[in-house]
DNA sequence: CATTGCGGGTTAT
DNA sequence: ATAACCCGCAATG
């Protein structure tokens, strides 16, 4: 699935804007949901790869350089409610590539058939701040993926999944996609389930921050009803379940979003059962509010940098924290992270880094003693938020991380998960070669090499298949060994200072053509 | 109609 | 200069 350690062509080093690129000669296969801080090479005859397509909701950015395809991550359509499906999941609907068709999805009530919930976005603030960011890059021979920043929010559905619904037409009727969307979404669900932060840098310059995004907007006198008018359905004072750490899909108690039959069927609704329930979040009472304050220009917009200076409100904050409306039209977002109702509200020390800056994220991380080292998976922080949680449930969990810090370590220790590869050189609009008689490419803009981060990642991936966890989600069991093959390891070690450099200007024959 | 990519533009750092 | 984003346009399916 996504980035790793023993990538075939992660194993060099590079960055999507170096004018020197290494020679790949091993190619990765493709990965959907790529996370983390990572870079591919696929085939140029990839068909995924050259559509530049993901599973998280990717919309084209212009960074004005032709030669980089930069995208940015949409974030997730969550319902406003955060309500939990009769099975217990929740919805994580993809959010429309285009603006206009976005924003038609917001307010939209949510899948629910029992929630009065609306649609709306959870933005993807996963890199340092902003949305988590891919990049592509065409050479002749290869494309190139880079990936910059760790998704902080649940994964959409799938883009194959949205584009069957849609060509379904009113696909919530369909009972086929009904259990089809079940099945990826639970094992999504699962997958999520067991990442940990995975960011585990520290930014030596400004030190350990807390990086947990306060509301940039006040909201306790904002409540408003998504229904889109004519369709008001708030007269009715939902009991929601609201435990907002359940949203946490750090912790262990999360449970991923997922769509439900009775979301894709007729079949009548039954009643809807909130196991959980433990507060009413006063924020969603919608019984007195207009059906007009969901406004289009309101709805969806830029991914506001988090300021350090607002998380002091996060904590106490927690109950009145507004939701996220990005605003299309503005830029400004309006109401602010209900996405901190999914995470951890108690973060203690936030590390989030790229290649090029410290930043922030709404990950609950926890701190390793080894900067160096972070397991990606889910199972660590149970930090003062499992009220819910049983303990067996606990006992299972973290289970599977000891297994997986041990095949992590067993695997690090191996110490095989980088060679030296030759390095293709791209300068502008011209061809060179080296001494191994590589062929070098054309690239424009060529930048001074920075070797400014170091990260090696573990895909589990490889070791298990994408439908032995369907089939044991089918059993309704995720045992350890299935849950574990497809978790993320990864080290990253984001202190810039204090990485060890791979190579030197030495290892690549650099080529300027300004 | 939505997706995708392109590119001119703005704003902030 | 760089990065993030807005917006319109065109090609595509």
């Amino acid at each position: 699935m996504s980035c790793r350690v023993y990538s075939n062509s992660s194993s060099s080093d590079w960055d999507i804007n170096d004018s020197a690129i290494p020679r790949i000669n091993e190619f990765d296969t493709f990965s959907e949901w790529a996370d983390g801080h990572c870079r591919l090479v696929y085939r140029a005859d990839n068909e995924d790869a050259k559509r530049h397509s993901s599973g998280w909701a990717m919309r084209n950015t212009n960074n004005h350089n032709v030669h980089i395809l930069k995208k940015s991550c949409l974030g997730v359509l969550v319902c406003s409610l955060r309500c939990t499906l009769p099975n217990g999941d929740r919805v994580h609907l993809r959010p429309a590539i285009c603006d206009k068709a976005r924003k038609k999805q917001q307010g939209k009530p949510c899948p629910n058939r029992q929630c009065t919930g609306r649609l709306e976005i959870l933005a993807c603030r996963g890199h340092c701040g902003y949305p988590v960011t891919h990049f592509w890059r065409h050479t002749d021979h290869a494309i190139f993926f880079q990936a910059k920043g760790v998704h902080d929010h649940p994964r959409p559905e799938a883009k194959s999944t949205s584009e069957a619904r849609r060509s379904l037409g009113s696909g919530r009727r369909v009972r086929g996609l009904a259990v089809l969307l079940a099945k990826e979404a639970a094992l999504g669900n699962k997958l999520m389930s067991l990442r940990e932060p995975k960011r585990q840098c520290r930014d030596l310059t400004s030190g350990p921050r807390n990086l947990n995004p306060p509301p940039l907007i006040a909201d306790q006198d904002k409540g408003y009803c998504s229904c889109p008018p004519f369709e008001c359905i708030c007269n009715y004072q939902p009991v929601l379940p609201t435990t907002l750490q359940q949203y946490n899909p750090h912790s262990p108690t999360y449970q991923q979003p997922q769509v439900l039959d009775s979301y894709w069927t007729q079949e009548p609704a039954q009643a809807q059962s909130y196991p959980d329930v433990a507060t009413l979040n006063q924020q969603y009472d919608f019984t007195n509010i207009p059906a007009d304050l969901f406004q289009p220009e309101e709805i969806f917009q830029l991914d506001q940098p988090i300021k350090p200076d607002f998380v002091a409100t996060s904590t106490s904050d927690i109950n009145r924290s507004p939701s996220t409306l990005l605003d299309l039209g503005s830029g400004t977002i309006h109401r602010e992270f209900k996405s901190e109702e999914y995470w951890s509200q108690n973060i203690t020390t936030m590390i989030n880094d790229d290649s090029n800056n410290s930043g922030s994220s709404r990950f609950n991380l926890s701190q390793s003693p080894d900067n160096s080292l972070s397991l990606n998976n889910n199972l660590v922080p149970a930090i003062n938020q499992n009220q819910y949680m049983e303990s067996a449930k606990i006992d299972d969990l973290y289970g599977v991380h000891k297994s997986a810090q041990s095949y992590f370590q067993q695997t690090m220790l191996d110490g095989d998960y980088k060679t030296q590869p030759n390095f293709e050189i791209i300068a502008d609009n011209k061809v060179y070669f080296d001494e191994n008689m590589q062929n070098f490419e054309a690239f424009q803009n060529p930048k001074t090499y920075k070797p400014n981060y170091q990260e090696k990642y573990i895909d589990l991936g490889q070791y298990a298949e994408y439908n032995n966890f369907l089939s044991v989600y089918d059993g309704n069991k995720m045992n350890d060994s299935a849950m574990f093959g497809d978790l993320d390891f990864r080290i990253n070690n984001c202190v810039s200072g204090a990485s060890s450099l791979h190579y030197s200007h030495e290892n690549f024959d650099l080529i300027s053509h300004p």
